[in-house]
DNA sequence: GTGAAAGCGCTAACAT
DNA sequence: ATGTTAGCGCTTTCAC
């Protein structure tokens, strides 16, 4: 059928030397003399030769590989589990997440491995193939406030590292943006064109980053005289924008600056002020969050406070490969400071 | 540091039997005495004993592991890989396949690692990955048209499935949709609501795919006495699909139809036509394809042809299973049916 | 039905 | 600088 691997041996025996001669300069290591270093690399082309990554790992203990976790509120049916799916992927947020993580892993030559881990069952699954010392840490972005995931990981000794502050305090690495400030940025530059009524669509109250860039939004209007602001909650999505925007309008129909705590759902009320034909900025200003791949492609391009997630994720994988080697061992934080970007929408 | 990890010995020792037993009712295989097996299972549960996935891959020669591979056309430094990932999960249409492939797999306790080949190194890396055992076998999914990874893949021998017909023909199995019956549906469609003069955003011309929606398309309106078409390339972006459809209606004013040849560039059309203040469906209608969750969130939401892309990918990961069992040695046509979803945009 | 033992292909002491 | 050798933890004949 499909022809032999060759081994090290084979290499040894084609090379004349023998097989830990070939394993050192196969990883490189020195003190090998570098007239047999080329005729062992000649006899690794020759052969066709590529290193058992199987048998490497047995010895090594360390696989080269991650598993990147997306975590979430538990639906177990398989119609849920496929929604997760495609609903994780459908925000724009986690394609950059992985775009960081593939970032600082591909040089490396680690890779991730894609995990849900949206049931208990998959919880579970996720734990039992880090025992299985299948990967060597993970990478966890939770999309779920209360994750269970992140103090079953810590509790069983296993290498992780979060995307964001978990809800209540777990011995592991994390790294996160400052919300408070980022609510603080869509607030002074709202203030700073003018805007008097100003209201805001937040994030899902169960998450933290949404209660701090509340918080942060807040803080800085009462602070600048203006100490009750319309909120309507969201849930991050763009449907939950849209129907935010319709019930901000309806009491609120005066206002005359918004602030959305995510790209998705300032798109929502964009769409939603120009189809009751409000001018943006001129009319309502609108300020979204996360600079996503959207708010270019919103109409208007929005203004929004931007959250530096490929940079982040990168460090999340920086910090793991930091704990699996062993370099660093105390949980850290990483945290951000997030940016105004102004576009058109304010 | 950490505890030492209890292997099949400990289990065996801890159980009273031997290695093999305790490795026997690991693995489900009969033959072993209900008590005996009850005694191990329960010395399984005191040891908190997990496989080690390295040894047992070593000698089985397999991983339950398959790469996801997204291939594509070729930029080479950091920034344009960023963004390609970036891009690939902007898309709809990869979370979708994820979800299929990942419904398929997780039974079977085969996870995939997300591999991008975008780039000739890129592409070595993937081939590297498979020769050294670390995967099964590869999905790919190329956004390219010309994409050389099938055929690097084919030469090497290396079990894999594609996401579409490949450009040149491959030695691999593959699944498909019938494009051309799609643009079928599509035209019938329109000529049925009375539409008289329809135009269409296509595809990039390179990928077959967009070549065949567009012919199925022509056909269907030339058979019923509309042989000249306008035509407007796009390349299954929004802004793509803008571009497309401002210059359609520069053209082609009084047009009372469009087939856009994904959901992406029929939003852009919608967004286009809003703000001519052109009513969808009343004064243009408007096609799309893919039924992608932009479909259901488009303003109005649009009728398109769905491509039962979950399905597609759940199927792709079949086949590969299938080959790497080696139950299946021919390669194989999967070709599914495109069917049209009535919603409002016609 | 169960155990003994031979590897799977590699790395890493340890010798030389 | 290079070779020898002892495992890493598991599955799988082959005896019993």
């Amino acid at each position: 059928m499909s022809r032999q691997v060759p081994t090290l041996e084979d290499v040894a025996r084609e090379a004349g030397v023998s097989r830990a001669t070939v394993s050192r300069v196969v990883n490189g290591v020195r003190n090998v003399d570098p007239a047999i270093q080329e005729v062992v690399r000649r006899a690794i082309e020759r052969t066709g030769y590529a290193p058992n990554r199987a048998a490497r790992s047995l010895v090594t203990r360390r696989t080269g590989t991650v598993a990147l976790v997306v975590s979430g509120a538990g639906a177990s049916s398989q119609e849920a589990q496929d929604a997760f799916a495609a609903r994780v992927f459908a925000d724009p947020f986690f394609g950059r997440v992985v775009a960081g993580v593939v970032g600082f892993l591909r040089p490396r030559s680690v890779h991730p491995v894609l995990m849900f881990a949206e049931s208990a069952g998959a919880r579970r699954e996720v734990l039992a193939y880090l025992r299985q010392g299948r990967a060597d840490g993970a990478l966890v972005v939770s999309s779920h406030a209360d994750d269970p995931l992140p103090a079953l990981l810590a509790e069983a000794g296993l290498p992780a590292v979060l995307f964001a502050r978990p809800f209540r305090p777990v011995p592991l690495s994390y790294v996160d943006l400052a919300h408070r400030d980022g609510g603080r940025l869509a607030a002074e530059h709202l203030l700073a064109r003018g805007c008097r009524r100003v209201a805001t669509i937040c994030g899902p109250l169960a998450v933290p980053a949404s209660q701090e860039r509340l918080a942060g939004f807040r803080d800085t209007l009462a602070r600048h005289g203006h100490p009750h602001v319309p909120v309507a909650e969201g849930g991050f999505t763009l449907d939950s924008g849209i129907a935010a925007m319709t019930d901000l309008l309806a009491d609120h129909p005066d206002l005359d600056g918004v602030f959305a705590a995510n790209d998705l759902m300032a798109q929502g009320a964009c769409q939603v002020l120009r189809e009751r034909n409000r001018r943006i900025p001129g009319d309502v200003a609108v300020v979204g969050f996360d600079d996503s791949t959207v708010a270019a492609t919103c109409r208007p391009p929005l203004t929004t406070v931007r959250q530096p997630v490929e940079a982040m994720a990168a460090d999340m994988a920086r910090l793991l490969d930091e704990h699996v080697r062993g370099v660093r061992t105390e949980p850290t934080a990483v945290v951000f400071d997030p940016e105004l970007v102004e576009r058109d929408s304010a």
